[in-house]
DNA sequence: CAATTTGGATCAAACGATTGACCGGCGCGG
DNA sequence: CCGCGCCGGTCAATCGTTTGATCCAAATTG
């Protein structure tokens, strides 16, 4: 059955209206005052030609593309695969599509070029941090946009989540098990992130009347987790557990740790932010905070729908956050 | 800088040119006879007056939407986020935007109805088994499709991995080691991809004169893994190695043999399909096979870039394929 | 009973780009 | 010196919807 395809007049001829009473039928739109029988005509003939809205042409109308974009630097990295399935979910919701792309710096400038006049609703940008050029691209554009878990200066135009509580309960769950020496082992000292969770990590030491255990910072990478955990080790008086900004470095402190015979959690305990499937097969199972990613991703696309390109938007989300208790932290050693 | 919105009748005013010479020019429409300076004076203004073609007023009067859908399972799966970016790298060297949506089985469908007639031209199906309802409404809206890394019964519209030869790497591999007993933990056997893998382990089996091991199907997560792996252990004459049709599902296999107080790999070696990060942090670095993932989305992409609704395409991808070697595979214990 | 409202639609102008058809002038071959 | 082709463009229809303006007849109001 190839329906060559299907439109508003055709529909209108079967039903013997005009082109405008099926567009008001289809939009119920209030204004239209139409007879119970001719509103069953119309209904019918859409349901027996199968006619469906050409999404284009109802957007060139419109000027409302019913889509939005999601930016992310990384596809592979499960913390932004919660976030896009919330985004989706809240863009179905109002009847819209997500496209997301993964690009960065100089990649997503070339990436908006797709994404011409008309194409897009608003724009969610999550992670990274190369915006030059970009900014005053959407802004030209006069597109709607956001970022997403993450500031930049000058820039109030974000949803955030609430990195600082997550690091207070991570700290506090160490605290409770009897830890006096906890070190942090930090994200970036240029993330927005690393700067929250470090903020949320000396002020719930400073709360429990215990003074700062020994820092190194490390990028979100494996590698990264590996040398500073190594730097955390060689303190003078190194610690009984660590509180690490993120999974990824998480991993690689893991396996920094087994290098050194240092047995987890007997010796040391470990929680890191972001509970991941993944977190669940390490060995041990590394305790996490769980953090409400996909709200965050629902939330973005939400604010997104209905603002205009200079309204401003700035929210600490306060959604649902869990510790995750697993294998990875337990009492300190008696010593 | 709020530039209302610029037309091609804004930049044909100011070159003092019709509309048609700057859609000629933009376009480079070959059949344009035009002096350079006029060709001049219309860049020079779309320059001037920053003009972007409106993607929607186009697409309506070409009916090509320049935009491809994927959809896939589940966004954690790092699997797809490989064939995620490759498609989308396709899709943009094309000029197009690839919308990913995650859905499945009746989900697909209402996720279809997001996206009506001129939105898309062409979708990618990815993963996943149920397609009740949703193939005759693509037939239907006669916008092209392929499958994805699996065939489906008379279907012949698929790109599909060699997953037999990824199979006979592995198993050559652990022969090479020496192992004469080889287990085979398959994925679910309704799986084409399980199917196939399987195919390849016996023919390599059957190559190197061996019998076929134990065998033992799981879906691919951790937990059908372990309680796969706990079968395959209780066999009469319990193998030395074991060929993994899937990584999550080795996963899980190794925490029963941890459980089982079996050291990898100098009791069981173990060897998995499809080469993720994920592998590398495992405790030991899992030996995989690395699969043309990326290259798998790009030509899915390419594929469908130009196929007409009824055209068929079944191609098995002959990308590079590779055995990653790490620590979970060694000789047989000497016993 | 004339004037006004209202129910039930219809008309037609957009939205922004594409593209086949057309056109006036000039150079040139016959 | 007539007709043809070519150069350098222009004209206008079209893609499928939306939506403010309009319109006709019947009903209501003063």
């Amino acid at each position: 059955m190839r329906t060559a395809r299907v439109t508003l007049a055709d529909v209108a001829a079967m039903a013997k209206v005009d082109r405008a009473v099926v567009s008001r039928v289809v939009n119920d739109d209030p204004t239209l005052n139409i007879r119970p029988e001719t509103r069953q005509r119309v209904l019918a003939a859409i349901k027996e030609l199968g006619y469906r809205p050409n999404v284009t042409a109802r957007s060139l109308r419109t000027a409302r593309a019913h889509m939005f974009g999601l930016f992310i630097p990384d596809f592979a990295n499960p913390v932004y695969a919660e976030i896009i399935k919330g985004a989706e979910a809240a863009a179905a919701a109002l009847g819209c599509v997500l496209v997301t792309g993964s690009a960065t710096g100089a990649g997503l400038v070339g990436y908006m070029d797709l994404l011409g006049p008309g194409r897009i609703d608003g724009l969610l940008l999550a992670g990274s941090g190369e915006d030059t050029g970009l900014i005053e691209q959407l802004d030209r554009a006069a597109v709607p946009w956001i970022m997403l878990n993450r500031r930049s200066p000058a820039v109030e135009r974000y949803v955030i989540l609430d990195d600082e509580r997550a690091a207070r309960l991570a700290v506090g769950h160490l605290v409770g098990l009897g830890h006096r020496r906890i070190a942090h082992l930090a994200g970036p000292s240029g993330a927005d992130t690393a700067q929250r969770r470090f903020a949320g990590y000396s002020a719930a030491m400073r709360e429990a009347g215990l003074p700062d255990g020994p820092i190194a910072a490390a990028d979100y990478t494996p590698a990264g987790g590996a040398a500073a955990m190594g730097s955390l080790l060689a303190a003078p008086d190194p610690p009984t557990a660590v509180f690490v900004a993120n999974v990824a470095s998480a991993i690689g402190a893991m396996e920094r740790l087994r290098e050194a015979g240092l047995e987890i959690p007997r010796q040391m305990s470990i929680v890191a932010v972001h509970d991941l499937d993944l977190a669940s097969y390490l060995a041990p199972p590394l305790t996490t905070v769980r953090m409400p990613l996909e709200e965050l991703g629902r939330r973005g696309v939400s604010l997104l729908n209905g603002l205009k390109p200079d309204d401003s938007v700035e929210e600490i989300l306060a959604g649902p956050m869990a510790l995750i208790t697993r294998a990875s932290t337990a009492p300190p050693p008696h010593d």
